[in-house]
DNA sequence: AAGCTTTTTCTCGACAGTCGAGAAATTAGA
DNA sequence: TCTAATTTCTCGACTGTCGAGAAAAAGCTT
């Protein structure tokens, strides 16, 4: 069923379109923010009054006074409207970054991730949380949202961790992490999500468009995937399926998740350690893999070792008849790789085209677009603060009391 | 980027919401309107007026009065603002129906399909569409919508099959079938979305919710899929994956579709037939297959014949490991089997069961639910009208030139 | 049969929002 | 100092939703 709709439901999603201009440009004119949302130039004028006067945003010092006429009054986010921290989760390090509302970032420190169950887990996170506002001096109450990441597979709704790599099938609660004082709502994502997400919104503002859905993939000691889609006049669609733990080949080698034959028991990691070195595929895998013993494996491959060299391709077919699947299952789209995995990209390349080429959609549309994008950090970061303000922004401007209550 | 909003697309967005209400519930007075969906009364005294203004919308002479105070006045749809035709495309017969704008049918009646290539298919059509107005006795111009469904592959934007069981990928364009005259627009669909569409309708207006998502599979000569999503305010979310022609097994059976080890490869019914007179895979397979044929084979496999049951367990299997990816790369759902090879549910479950136990999404989220709705034509038809509808509706309201004239 | 009750529909005024046009502001250049 | 250029601001017209209460129209009561 569709919602209803009303006149104040139009003054808010037009708020949020103005401060989403403001976020994807940066400190705007007047002008500038009513073509870049196609508002007329008086209702730019009612909402950044009402947004400047419940404290959202303010008249930026700094004219960039050019040109004849009357000066540009340029707008920006007020810094100090709230802030935002987000925890990225990996197999060794908790790294914690805090982020003003403007987006710019003011501490970043990381934390060996410790021995334990997840209440100890919890426990280290609700610690790296406190220390982060004590370092810079902010009030808990201003933290308007702690955006999660990890691998694994997330509850949609709510930030609980259904399965990790670490955990298992040991939910993870992340809500439990805030303890009184915190008003902060959290999130938790997958990490590849992410990256897909910041990826889609890189091809949006450089190119304007391009194609209106794409693949990351992510390759490591586990396998991620993650796909974006634009939809006309909304926000991106992204999700993160269950790629990793596809099912690769019927009663095939055992995977971390206790099932057999998964995509990431042949292209994980520890799937081609044990590939090259012959271990039956049924022995308990390797709880951590160092990249140098995967460097190894891919020197000797490329000095043409033939066992090594049949552990990669193997490793990319399981790839590439998961992409193959994949594309037939959402459709035809490019894919970027990323992650530590792309640094043996040579050795992956043709097992990944061997696996995609039999397929119907391949055939149908041809070979999908492969790129690799090897620094994955710095796309998870985009990604979180992409969703994450997308979010903050929303919920500011539906909590209406803050403009109202401010307008006295 | 969002899309801008203002107060006419306000009174749009509930303009087609009561019209969405009205199909939904049928016949509805002002205050179940307005109970319907949650606009106040004033709002819906205004909407219906322009809409009556507009000859979309008619009081309807039938006052079911019952009980005390001022008699209701109850709204249907205008019957004759408008009509529908949809097709509906098998391997042998095609179907037309002729609707109006109150969604009653007024004529049904089918063709064989000839042979011969697209050309001449395309003739076909545009002869069935001619003879269906004529018969009726209704002017062209007053068919708004034409919607035509076939197994294959559609492109999602314009009607244009991209790959269908008999054509192969040779493409087919619907939009050519109507010729001067018509001012109808054309959509295609594949089958099963539609039947996926119109089991989760079924699903709200029983339950008013269950599950937001659903696959529709439907099994016959070839493999169908449809995945139905219900998005919180918005038109559900409907779509049809590739998932007979993706890859099940590889360098496996030939597939009609010219790729080897796909899914239908191994689930249809040639390919069943081809299992049970072990044939060799590479074969290339019958264009068609009398049923009759599939029910001997089910009697012998019921009496006992290994291998006629390993045919359908075979078959069964190469469903469950698709299911799997399916629920690995869509999330968990319940899935509804449809088509004629429901009546070998018998022989397939136990296939079907073993391919999906194995895999993690199974594993963490339990089997998914399996429900036997044999009746497929019928949940053709039903999709097809709220699909249509809800194009049509949105259209009518969307153009409104035909508001303010009729308001003169 | 007249009046009362009940229920539904309709109408009016208040309020919120967008938009176009033009006034006001402010600076660069002549 | 004046003018042109450019941006911002303001006003009135228009459209939309909503709540309250009037108007309508039937059954029920006396």
């Amino acid at each position: 069923m569709l919602a209803k709709s009303s006149t104040e439901l139009v003054r808010q999603q037009n708020s949020v379109l103005v401060l989403s201009a403001l976020r994807r440009h940066g400190r705007l004119a007047h002008t500038e923010i009513s073509d870049a949302t196609g508002l007329a130039s008086a209702t730019i004028s009612s909402i950044t009054a009402d947004l400047e006067r419940a404290r959202i945003i303010e008249k930026s010092e700094q004219q960039a006074t050019v040109g004849r006429g009357r000066p540009r009054v340029l707008f920006s986010q007020r810094r100090n409207c709230g802030y935002l921290i987000t925890v990225i989760i990996s197999s060794d390090l908790i790294q914690y970054s805090l982020v003003d509302y403007a987006g710019t970032l003011l501490d970043r420190f990381s934390e060996p991730r410790g021995e334990g169950g997840t209440a100890a887990f919890l426990a280290a996170i609700s610690a790296g949380l406190e220390r982060a506002v004590e370092r810079s001096r902010i009030e808990r109450g201003s933290v308007l949202l702690v955006s999660v990441s990890s691998k694994g597979l997330a509850r949609p709704t709510e930030p609980v961790l259904v399965w990790s790599p670490v955990f298992g099938s040991q939910p993870v609660d992340f809500a439990a992490a805030l303890k009184d004082g915190w008003q902060a709502k959290v999130i938790l994502n997958n990490e590849t999500l992410l990256v897909a997400g910041a990826l889609l919104e890189r091809q949006v503002k450089t190119q304007g468009g391009g194609e209106p859905v794409l693949a990351a993939l992510s390759l490591g000691h586990s396998i991620g995937l993650g796909i974006a889609r634009r939809v006309t006049g909304g926000v991106p669609e992204i999700s993160a399926p269950n790629f990793g733990h596809m099912l690769h080949m019927p009663n095939g080698g055992l995977c971390r998740c206790g099932a057999r034959g998964c995509v990431e028991a042949y292209a994980g990691f520890y799937a081609i350690l044990r590939a090259a070195f012959e271990v039956p595929v049924d022995t308990i895998p390797a709880k951590f893999v160092p990249v140098t013993e995967i460097d190894k494996i891919a020197a000797r491959a490329r000095q043409g070792n033939r066992m090594a060299q049949l552990a990669f391709r193997n490793a990319g077919a399981a790839l590439g008849y998961g992409l193959s699947r994949l594309l037939s299952l959402h459709g035809h789209m490019p894919v970027f790789i990323t992650g530590p995995g792309t640094r043996y990209q040579d050795l992956l390349q043709a097992g990944i085209e061997e696996g995609l080429a039999q397929t119907h959609v391949v055939r149908l549309g041809g070979m999908p677009g492969l790129t690799v994008v090897p620094d994955e950090p710095s796309l998870v970061f985009e990604g979180h603060l992409n969703l994450a303000f997308s979010i903050v922004d929303q919920d500011i401007i539906g909590s209406r009391q803050s403009m109202q209550a401010a307008g006295e």
